[in-house]
DNA sequence: ATAAAAAATTTAAACGTTTAAATTAAAATC
DNA sequence: GATTTTAATTTAAACGTTTAAATTTTTTAT
């Protein structure tokens, strides 16, 4: 059973190519086919089943229909999200989406787009990794069309969807002031990347702006080659200060797992012992005793703008996007809410 | 920044495009390329930054490099975990692999694999929703190479990585008798799905093999469309009869998640109340406060046969491969073992 | 020096589309 | 019925590769 071509269904109607590609194209009126000849055209297709061959078209027209996605890590929560977001907003638009994973290695991030530049993809949707600024400035240099979600870089204008990490770290902070915390750890990864280092500024913002005041040794940093070890270590240090800490406030939904499973081997009660406020959540709290109150990213949102700002810079339009979005809190009972 | 062709190298080093051809294709020995114009033509490449346009040599060639990947649903761990695996040997053989989820929607499904073939992916490798049968027929028809990952049709006769499901359910089953359960309720959906009733029949067969008498009312059958009450309903039943159950085996990581929920509400313990034992893991199970006893499949590696299998059929081996693989046991403390 | 053999290179068609331009057929106008 | 206008269709080049076959150049043998 050969594949077959658009030149076979011409033959089975007697008529030229080029009327097979305009019905097919619906530019049946506007080149004036017949209308007669029209349908015979649409009835082979249908009967013959033929399907036009997306490589060919791709060739001739220079696109793909293609978008390419890298995300920093198939396993986090974050990336099957906007990925099921952007993949359902792609097929709308009629685009396929290719896929692949960095492992937040950032040569692996290199390779991911230079596989799909090859493709010809049409445009790129980035999670980027960390120290990958110089492959998005190559980026740049292209033609090629991109934007990044959640992650930027603050020193190269690109078009972007992104969270407020500042201000929905600002908000989430102000949200355990309000509840009469006042000795706050924030624990986040000692890393370069900006939406990170933007929860810490929030955090450090909302204490100062009510007159709370910030203890370094409330902050402390991990390194995440050394995850699990390294937030215990931070966990013991906070809570054993003389003035010991009363809420932590993770700055990752992997940081509050880790941090919740050491939590429950000291045997130490949430919210009961310590209030825990979670950036992000994740289905791992859905067995944890007590419902974890974290901020919470708009992914169905964010995945649809990336599709939409890519495929409008796809079409030429000479937009500029960078977008901000809010998180809303989700609020369990994690922050002492219902004492 | 114009993307150059072939021939823009050609023309640059002063000599046709079939040269280039060849020594791009490593072919420059068999074909006879003088070694000083093929190192002039390597220079040149590595000079212009040229890469081949993908698509034309697809067009020529009649094979795109690509596997066409179709999950049940990318928030399953399994599909993650598989797609990892997947992309991750794909790279190794220098295949991009196209990606979309059916979320169990039979026509979802469907679509996805169409517009793959659309693509001319050179082949597929399917984790196929219910009812899907006809779907995997018209594929049998078609010349494009498939193996199907997980789920099987048994009247139907593909290649096929998958779980031994019947001996995995089977050893799960004789692990929680072999510590001492005599009452075990074994929670599934109400499904057509083979690889599910597979998972019955070990349960069942299990019990009688070890003289232990199959009770229909420890037998709940889920629908997937309403299943946190289900499994309420269910574990409420099997709790309540006059002989309740002392442990519930649940046949899918999801079955256990809403149950373990549900059991935390009624503040039943596990393992003191209830032994718990799961098909598959979760990352959920994490924060649980007492680690899961479960059956984990060996998706590294079906993942990775799934691939090899397939590349074999895409070069014409006549290959014929139904693999059944072996699931361990991982042992946590949710079945009385350190009692 | 010439013929034959071997090495190196080029030519040109093909893959399956799209589409501007050219051609032909039909309808309208005088 | 000749001419113009409009409608319908075909032609052929192009997209960027690959590769068998043809051609040219160089080397070897006589």
């Amino acid at each position: 059973m050969k594949k077959l071509s658009l030149k076979d269904v011409a033959q089975h109607v007697g008529v030229s190519t080029a009327l097979v590609s305009y019905v097919l194209n619906g530019q049946a009126v506007e080149k004036q086919v017949n209308k007669d000849t029209a349908e015979r055209i649409m009835a082979a297709i249908e009967e013959l089943n033929y399907t036009p061959n997306q490589i060919a078209k791709s060739l001739k027209m220079r696109t793909t229909n293609t978008i390419g996605l890298v995300v920093a890590d198939i396993n986090y929560r974050f990336s099957t999200g906007i990925t099921r977001a952007i993949e359902s907003e792609s097929k709308k638009r009629n685009y396929t989406v290719i896929y692949g994973s960095s492992n937040e290695d950032e040569n692996k991030f290199s390779e991911l787009i230079d596989v799909f530049v090859n493709r010809r993809v049409d445009g790129l949707i980035l999670i980027p990794s960390e120290n990958s600024q110089d492959q998005i400035r190559a980026l740049q240099k292209s033609e090629i069309p991109f934007v990044l979600i959640d992650r930027i870089f603050p020193n190269i204008k690109t078009n972007y969807i992104s969270l407020d990490n500042f201000k929905a770290s600002y908000k989430a902070t102000e949200y355990l002031i309000k509840l009469g915390h006042k000795r706050i750890a924030f624990i986040n990864y000692k890393t370069t990347m900006f939406h990170l280092q933007e929860r810490t500024r929030g955090f450090r913002e909302a204490l100062s702006d009510h007159k709370l005041t910030i203890a370094e040794t409330l902050l402390p940093e991990i390194l995440s080659a050394n995850l699990a070890k390294d937030i215990q270590q931070a966990i013991d240090n906070v809570l054993h200060l003389q003035e010991p800490c009363d809420a932590i406030f993770f700055a990752t939904d992997t940081l509050t797992i880790h941090g919740l499973k050491y939590l429950n081997k000291l045997k130490i009660k949430v919210p009961g012992d310590i209030s825990v406020l979670s950036f992000d959540g994740s289905d791992a709290f859905e067995l944890f005793y007590c419902p974890i109150t974290h901020s919470k990213q708009p992914l169905e949102e964010m995945g649809k703008l990336a599709v939409n700002t890519l495929l409008d810079l796809v079409n030429h339009s000479k937009i500029n996007m960078q977008i901000s979005l809010d998180a809303d809190i989700v609020i369990g009972n994690s922050c002492g809410e219902s004492v």
